[in-house]
DNA sequence: CTGTATCCCAAACGATACTG
DNA sequence: CAGTATCGTTTGGGATACAG
């Protein structure tokens, strides 16, 4: 009997909008892409730079997702070397709210962890 | 040359409080445990009737990520058969802003993918 | 500069069986 | 009822090389 593939399960958004949420804005890298997109208009290098952690190809899968879900827009400039702009669309608007909480909660909260990370070191 | 381990890598929660956030409420399905804790205690098996499907072995993961990062808390009747029952704690509590945001976020603009959903099948 | 493609290891997860 | 333990598969994600 095969497994279950990501497929067969139709996630139920209807009883859980939060998922449905979480499931745009809760990738790895998606907050803090989000974030920084706040202040305006970023390009590709520019996120490497805001985030040294993300690597090269996550930081494209992350930036098709949010694309693909509306979120963000790409802007290519035809040009050599390229140049590519991206910004919040209209909907990914509606998420500054939501983000700048979470920004705000992670600012006012961190500490916690940190202190339980301090003993087990 | 071994790859990083999830361990070796200390994310830089200085540089985003979001992806702070993020770590805590962003698992699989910590926000729609939370957002059914907003409405009062639940005992494990209430959690798996609400969300038909996670699994047992995943909620009890992500139960007690919540209870180690002080979300939630694990009350324990002691007593056959036995009995526990999840809340949220104080600070727990000042996730619920953030968690109804995202619902109504959700509730709201869930309709954007079904529509690319149909489209797919 | 901004990607895409491939390979491959590590983590996440489901299924299942067992326990107090 | 509310877990824990183990196993095997699937997925996530890093490193690297290549391309327009």
């Amino acid at each position: 009997m095969k497994a279950k593939t990501k497929e067969d399960v139709r996630p139920d958004f209807q009883a859980c909008p939060v998922e449905y949420t979480l499931d745009i804005i809760g990738g790895k890298w998606k907050g803090v892409l989000l974030y920084h997109l706040i202040e305006g208009t970023k390009r590709f290098n520019e996120f490497r730079k805001l985030c040294p952690n993300i690597t090269h190809r996550m930081l494209t899968l992350q930036l098709r997702e949010l694309e693909r879900d509306g979120i963000i827009h790409r802007k290519v400039y035809q040009q050599v070397p390229p140049k590519v702009e991206y910004s919040l669309t209209d909907l990914g608007m509606t998420l500054v709210p939501i983000i700048r909480m979470m920004k705000e909660w992670g600012d006012r909260h961190k500490g916690h962890r940190e202190a339980a990370d301090e003993k087990a070191e």
